[in-house]
DNA sequence: CAGATTATACTCGTTTTGAGTATAAATGGA
DNA sequence: TCCATTTATACTCAAAACGAGTATAATCTG
């Protein structure tokens, strides 16, 4: 083996958006990303990946940017790095077998605080007794998870993964050293480091959906402020108060009226708005805070 | 060649901040960053970077995030990756034949807005000719060098950078197709794509600043507020309003008084400040916008 | 000791947040 | 038909944060 000279692997995390719930696009029974090695082939990386990612799930590639790249070390093995993105789109019409859209919350359910989660007290007693009297460990814990939701912050979704990893508490980490049958935490399971990888693109994206106009890549041309609320609360994992969500809509100038109204549900149409076209070319939305309940 | 093997590189962006000057070290007469092949020996993609700089500069390497990760399209040879990296540290007393710290401003000089820039009126110049009767061109120049330096956004240092590049006022554009020679930016070149990855992580950390307490990196142990405020506004190339930016440190809690008082220097002496320990375990300092003076 | 220099402490009006209430326009069943 | 239900939209109001100043304190220099 050449010095320098490696395997490269693209991974893809393909994110939408359906009925108030994130998915994501998976292959393998919903237990692997869409991902393929770089070819001699491929022009630029994202276009290598654009390759992978059709062939394995016929889905088109949007908006697209870089995650991270990983080394994975393999004892023995040839080293191989992983260049992982993460893409932004709508659930297509089209099934193709083998690829499958499932929730991410699925793979986190901890991570869901719209709702109530049952989940959190066994996760919590479990990584209290890994911990044990050790100071620093509980500060960890007590930072991360938050005394019953209180402090929660919805960006550290990766920290909070690692640190279960730490206490065993994931199958992944059982792989490379089978410790004692112990309890773990709820939630699906991936090849690889693929659920970690998951855990770096939703860090990503509720940091990002702060300051960048991003949904609108996740949403259909026209939408009401209860869709666009619904999808930023789905990536969130929070709800926010609906008022305020508004006039923070209203102020960063993000939307416009269409002059049409949704129809068909329930209670008083909602007016439908569209992106601003400034919006669309990249504009501010910064520094504000989403207005989220508490 | 295989598919999928690929020699990989790694590149280091290395920041100090001295005497109010953000400085980045080079090597080969500032005209390079500390880079190398990732080897088989390297345990990490961490500590390949880090054998890399310490033998070609011999600096430690303290904090470090990963940047971006590259791939070279060179027609005809052999395709490659570069991952980039930044790196937080302090300028140290030892030099080391062929690395040296540079003032990052050197390479960027219409980003520092601290004080007059005479190169801005000519760039503009250049650019508005570039740009002819295009509007879409016209809009993408007013948007990312505003009207004199009304509503610049600091964190714009790549897509100005990739503007110039565009228009052909960086030496780097002729490199590739040689046009007419005409006239060029002011500003240090770089050897490779090495300038486009420092302006990736001038605003990499111009943004992150704002939002996670990284400074601390660039302090020594001990410093006074206008030390913090200078550094700070090196980095993001504005000054700050000077009573509201200590309300700003004092109200994310991000230091304690050490109870020490600066010595030597004009005027009244300072008192002495150091991080507090919650910060250095990573805390919030969350979302606020710095005090910029208008 | 006077003046220059730097540090630090307040003030004050404006904007932005957080939280809540009131009214409007549809649907659906009694 | 009418009334309860549901969802949308429009205001209100106090607290906190922000932007832009001014005033005072403690040093050094000559």
């Amino acid at each position: 083996m050449v010095d320098g000279v490696i395997k490269t692997d693209l991974i893809a995390v393909l994110v939408a958006v359906t009925a108030g719930q994130p998915r994501v696009l998976t292959i393998e029974e919903g237990s692997a990303l869409p991902s393929g090695p770089l070819q001699t082939g491929h022009r630029s990386l994202q276009s290598g990946l654009r390759a992978w990612v059709e062939q394995q799930t016929h889905h088109p590639l949007g908006y697209v940017e870089q995650l991270y790249t990983f080394a994975d070390q393999q004892p023995g093995a040839r080293r191989s790095i992983s260049i992982s993105y993460l893409g932004l789109s709508r659930e297509g019409a089209a099934e193709y077998p083998g690829a499958a859209w499932h929730g991410w919350y699925e793979y986190f359910p901890w991570e869901d605080t719209r709702t109530d989660r049952p989940c959190l007290a066994p996760i919590m007693e479990a990584l209290e007794g890994w911990a044990g009297g050790a100071p620093s460990k509980r500060a960890r814990v007590a930072g991360l998870l938050g005394k019953d939701g209180q402090g929660w912050n919805e960006d550290l979704v990766l920290p909070r993964y690692e640190l279960l990893w730490e206490a065993g508490l994931v199958p992944e980490a059982q792989r490379k050293e089978p410790t004692t049958e112990g309890w773990l935490a709820p939630g699906l399971e991936m090849t690889h480091d693929h659920r970690r990888i998951l855990a770096t693109a939703i860090a990503r994206l509720r940091s990002k959906i702060k300051y960048r106009p991003v949904v609108f890549e996740l949403l259909p041309r026209e939408f009401t402020l209860l869709d666009l609320q619904q999808t930023m609360e789905a990536i969130a994992g929070r709800t926010f108060h609906k008022p305020n969500f508004r006039r923070f809509i209203e102020q960063s100038d993000l939307v416009e009226e269409t002059g049409r109204l949704a129809s068909g549900l329930a209670g008083r149409p909602a007016k439908l708005f569209r992106f601003r076209p400034a919006v669309l070319a990249e504009r501010s939305f910064t520094g504000t805070k989403l207005p989220i309940v508490k």
